[in-house]
DNA sequence: TTACTAAATGAAACCGCTTACATTTATCTT
DNA sequence: AAGATAAATGTAAGCGGTTTCATTTAGTAA
């Protein structure tokens, strides 16, 4: 039913190549004959089949987007991050929850190739990401974003943050409001951010010559539940910190629920920093000293990345890290020397 | 360099008419013959090329998700149950931020149509919505979600939740608990919930013989700074309320921040109740009283029922209207008489 | 066995656009 | 003005499938 090219072909009376031609910006094409071809898209309302074009330009001019879920507010955030830099750059972008499961995410990937898809933006990748490094070995564009691997064989994109000196200054924050015990709640561990989180926070301690405690250190989940269970369970412990450092938001308010939970107050009793500073830190009651993160720039310039590669303007291996800055609430105190 | 149709045909020593069968589960092959092309798939790790099938099948097993917002948790929801589905039968989603303004939705209409998406699941539509009202006449498969339109001329597949009744319970909760003088804030008015939860406020109200005070109820935006500007408004007005229902978690949120900010305690001084049980709800201090929309599930059964119309199952014109319930939590309280 | 029908397969056009190559037209030299 | 060169346009062969229609093969009845 709509226009097709031989309509307007027809119309303007040229060859189907010189509409393709006008369709391409093409040089090759005289003014005159421009503007009469152009009059004729207008007339017909003409639209190109993208579909058409991909079958011989092998570009859908679509990406996409592989993330464990999108209900989680920060990847939400950078997903709002890519979708907008997709629009800028005449590109659209499939969604794909992974459920940080390794075998959906292959599955995805299979079918976004067979849909001819331009490229992926990741942020799903682990420590040593089999999918990712196929993906990487066949030379599909791809961009790993918030999350790295660990090949320094493979020319990668990757845009990350300064996940070592966010940790630094996190808990550098606490030390600073004078606290000694400093538990620190991490995620999953074959995640890389969360080995530079910990890297950071212990760069502080040591800095500090504080002690470090391996029982104030775990990893776990990046979830509430994971921060109440495990800052109850450090709480119970002989080595009752004043303070917590969580790499994550969830996972502080999973904390300050805990110290609630236990009677004590936060700041006054216990001092909670997260990380992200998603909009559950602006929310949550007392409002949340976090670690920003630069969720949506770090989404667009990653998807920037990855169409300028695309389109052929550069190769791969360039590595962006993005400035993280302390966002001071009222979950963070100064500690009181109460006996 | 991936294998073709033509490729498995030679393998298999048959014409690429009948791979194409074999594809597509035609039963006019023999069985022995289709398992020696499944074979010769298999040994060329052949996978089809669902560009090329769509240029003459028009449907590339995607659909458009048009939402306001991914970064809006309410969204994010509905999102992750349509993508689940679309998983669930094979599609993928694309998606798209209008930001709630009508020429950036155009724009992404266009788009797609170029991309011969199959479908459309749209969350934007206002009471009127011109950009829908084209689609349903240029007979584009679509379903309505969490949002209807008002055209009852035109057959459209709905899926919404029980917006009166929505409104109605969570005012009863609060009449239940003693509250008489009890303010609305809404989103905006172009949003046909808006008028519906009003619809059940007002019932409520009406049916206990409660007095309706237009100075207590609001239009404005599901946003957190809404319900706090137009909270501190209310609380300083001469109607003093001693409770709120705000049509969405956000505007609840804002109501609770004002709340405090006037140092008033919720739910001492103020009952609050909220709607859509976002992950949110449990996350603010306190956690909030509010209207669970099942989210998911609507995302869920509107994608079905698009996929289901595409398919050509079925014609248009379905209204699915899902449940509602009260979730109590600690945001609202019984009133006491001080005074 | 033959004749006839149904099942299985193949040949080729087509989906709408891109592009290499051929051809025509315009521009420039001398 | 003829010849050479550059610019503009057209022809036709793909891209990787689907599908109509013709043809071959198998199955059944007489």
């Amino acid at each position: 039913m709509p226009a097709t090219i031989y309509d307007v072909a027809k119309r303007a009376r040229v060859s189907i190549a010189t509409v393709s031609r006008v369709l391409n910006n093409s040089d090759l094409v005289s003014e005159k004959t421009r503007e009469r071809v152009k009059k004729a898209m207008e007339e017909l309302n003409y639209s190109p089949n993208v579909i058409a074009s991909a079958l011989t330009k092998k570009s859908i001019l679509t990406l996409g987007l592989l993330i464990p879920d999108i209900a989680n507010p920060f990847f939400a955030e950078l997903a709002r991050g890519v979708e907008d830099a997709s629009v800028d750059f005449g590109f659209n972008i499939i969604i794909c929850n992974t459920d940080y499961r390794s075998d959906k995410e292959t599955e995805y990937i299979r079918l976004l190739k067979q849909k001819s898809i331009d490229g992926f933006i990741i942020s799903t990748a682990y420590y040593n990401d089999e999918n990712v490094i196929n993906l990487i070995k066949s030379n599909t564009p791809l961009v790993l974003m918030g999350r790295d691997i660990d090949r320094a064989d493979m020319p990668v994109d990757v845009v990350v943050s300064d996940n070592v000196r966010g940790g630094y200054i996190a808990t550098k924050h606490l030390i600073d409001l004078g606290h000694k015990n400093i538990a620190c709640l991490l995620g999953p561990p074959q995640i890389k951010v969360n080995l530079e989180r910990e890297k950071g926070y212990l760069k502080a301690l040591e800095e500090t010559n504080l002690k470090v405690r391996p029982e104030l250190v775990a990893f776990g989940e990046f979830k509430v539940e994971f921060g109440f269970r495990k800052a109850i369970e450090i709480l119970n412990s002989v080595h009752k910190p004043t303070a917590f450092f969580a790499a994550n938001d969830l996972t502080a308010i999973g904390v300050i629920k805990a110290a609630r939970y236990m009677g004590l107050e936060v700041p006054r009793d216990i001092s909670v920093v997260g990380y992200d500073n998603t909009m559950l830190a602006e929310m949550v009651d007392p409002p949340l000293t976090t670690i920003n993160q630069q969720m949506r720039k770090m989404g667009y310039m990653a998807t920037e990345l990855l169409i300028k590669r695309i389109k052929g303007k550069r190769s791969p291996g360039q590595k962006i890290v993005l400035d993280v800055d302390l966002v001071v609430r009222r979950s963070t105190g100064e500690l009181f020397n109460r006996g």
